[in-house]
DNA sequence: TATTGTTATACTCTATAACTATA
DNA sequence: TATAGTTATAGAGTATAACAATA
């Protein structure tokens, strides 16, 4: 076999930012998918749950739960949009927004630290071409 | 937010590839882990089941019920260690290479394709820094 | 006593299908 | 009838502890 597999290699990285990452949202309060959430809700409120669902690739079911915790911690909040009283737009609290806040600067500041043995050129490379690799062509 | 999170990228490009080779592994019979197996083992045969476990970052005690089926579909051999009877050697049969061969080229096939809107020096840039990012430092 | 492979078991995660309320 | 959110439930995946054989 001469090359190793890509897939392998990602994984193996993966694996490496996964349980750097953990301890990290331990401490923030949030797991990984609350993360997630956040995260995408950050640039712009989500119009139904379940396009939110599809977004971060989660089960419209499991977001439930984890809609009620967030909300409950005053994270995000659920309006019922007027115009199709069915849908719920979810939105970013204040609250929310500083927790994502505070957690994306330490992740970025152990993701630095991981990137480190990269060389410059590499690491701009990298960021360049992974958010092409990420969508459907 | 200044910058998308390397995590974050890593995760969707992680599920685009595993969406891509899970049919793929199917079709040669495979489970992802079966095929995290048979690949550790290619280059060479693992002295313990406990070393080959933690090397895939599988757990010891799922692992018997996999090698059980890989060992009774004829793709790998399990002996006990002479010098150490508790110990188990595990050893890819030449089906085994077989298998694992035929599925990894059709995984290559895919990988270079998912991998076509690269420039070729972002490809080597990629390949070249996925490594050193895996193990630790 | 400690370790390898193994088994049993409990726990978490995930997917599916059904229910309600709106449309 | 179709869809958004929700609930319930079954299944897969995973982790933990305990066991027998060997060191």
């Amino acid at each position: 076999m001469e090359r190793e597999d890509f897939g392998a290699l990602l994984a193996q990285v993966m694996r490496r930012v996964m349980d750097a990452e953990r301890p990290i949202l331990t401490a923030h309060g949030l797991s990984m998918w609350a993360y997630s959430v956040l995260s995408r809700l950050a640039d712009r409120p989500m119009e139904t749950q379940q396009a939110l669902a599809k977004s971060i690739g989660y089960d419209k079911s499991r977001l439930i739960a984890l809609l009620d915790d967030l909300e409950r911690d005053g994270l995000l909040t659920r309006q019922p949009d007027p115009s199709d009283r069915r849908a719920h737009t979810v939105t970013l609290t204040p609250a929310g927004k500083a927790r994502l806040h505070a957690a994306k600067t330490d992740i970025h500041a152990m993701e630095d630290d991981l990137l480190a043995p990269l060389s410059p050129t590499e690491k701009r490379h990298l960021l360049s071409a992974l958010p092409r690799l990420a969508q459907e062509p």
